[in-house]
DNA sequence: CGGGATGTGTCGCTTATCCGACACTCCGGA
DNA sequence: TCCGGAGTGTCGGATAAGCGACACATCCCG
């Protein structure tokens, strides 16, 4: 976890691009954001904008990483247990992240989506794994992880599928079984 | 009036820098300042600072003017005449101004700020007396400005030192006959 | 069909900002 | 008195950001 200091004037610039894309998809569809848009608004140069993202799909993935990690790290999973109840922060966080989404207006980017989402879940499952059974070899770790992942997505989506329970509820009847499985394949 | 477009980089590093010692200055008082304080308070490098103002007096100079210089201009005073009314309005603003000052704690510079108001009060009167009055001697005018601007900021100061009645009231009596007494003098 | 308008991604050069270091001053405590 | 810490102002070299220009793609309108 060495953090190389990074050059205070790229921290900005991110932020601005950052905060302007975010500002500009509240009143614009992703396709009628041009990259013009981005830089007048975040008053940058249209060049500086290359230097710092492949192109505007890349900071879409970037931007919504990062709204989404601050989402999902809001209550400090590293220093949890992963039990039910982080498992239902989860999900909450991930399904309140899509419903920001929807009133944003992607139409037509899910697939992009769904792949941030599930990478960045895998993340903080990864990490979370690691803390707790460390033991374990890496590969065991990551697999899990990848399956938690793309479980918790599943699931997410089938709840805005026949969205009648409040996410709160959706999962209670599934963790435990889920949970219970987990812990014993992995302390064995 | 031609306005070389200067350098984004440097109209976004000297907001950063204003914002920040305006914010500081809230909550500290201005001789408990420094540099860094207010290059981190930035988050910009203190070579930076230096790169744009001569010192912290630097500064609190060009910081000072242009709040006050905002509150002079709400009105746009350029395009209107030099009427009670106008200048009843720039002693209200004079008045805040010095207000706002008194909040913030910048006790041991009331010489540095009395100059920066009546050099700010002097580009004002100029700009207006040209705009009314072009066709007399460019002396005149400049002249005319100084003791404006002085005659104005002492106001201020009495107003300050009994400080009964609302600005708005306290020229009243005096504004009329100043007036008077200048368009006889400048029409001739 | 042709051409103008708009957006994209890249380039070389200039300039503002960053960084670390330096010498200097001031000041309070050992 | 001397010392160390904290603030100041300046320097040279490295690097990010700005600028204008370019080739290319797309689209729309006459």
């Amino acid at each position: 976890m060495v953090q190389v200091k990074t050059d205070p004037r790229v921290v900005r610039t991110r932020k601005l691009i950052m905060d302007s894309f975010i500002k500009l998809s509240e009143s614009k569809e992703f396709r009628d954001i041009t990259v013009k848009d981005i830089t007048t608004e975040a008053m940058i140069n249209r060049a500086t904008f290359y230097y710092h993202f492949e192109d505007i799909y890349d900071l879409l993935e970037k931007a919504l990483s990062e709204v989404l990690l601050i989402n999902l790290n809001s209550a400090e999973y590293e220093h949890k247990k992963l039990d039910e109840d982080v498992f239902n922060h989860l999900f909450k966080a991930v399904t309140d992240f899509q419903q920001s989404l929807s009133n944003r207006c992607h139409r037509g980017y899910e697939d992009t989506i769904a792949q941030i989402i599930r990478d960045q879940l895998e993340v903080v499952f990864n990490k979370m794994l690691k803390a707790q059974y460390g033991l374990e070899k890496e590969e065991t770790l990551k697999t899990t992880a990848v399956m938690l992942s793309w479980g918790l997505y599943g699931a997410s989506l089938e709840w805005k599928r026949n969205g009648t329970a409040a996410p709160e509820e959706f999962l209670k009847t599934a963790t435990p079984f889920l949970l219970h499985g987990l812990q014993f394949d992995l302390q064995k």
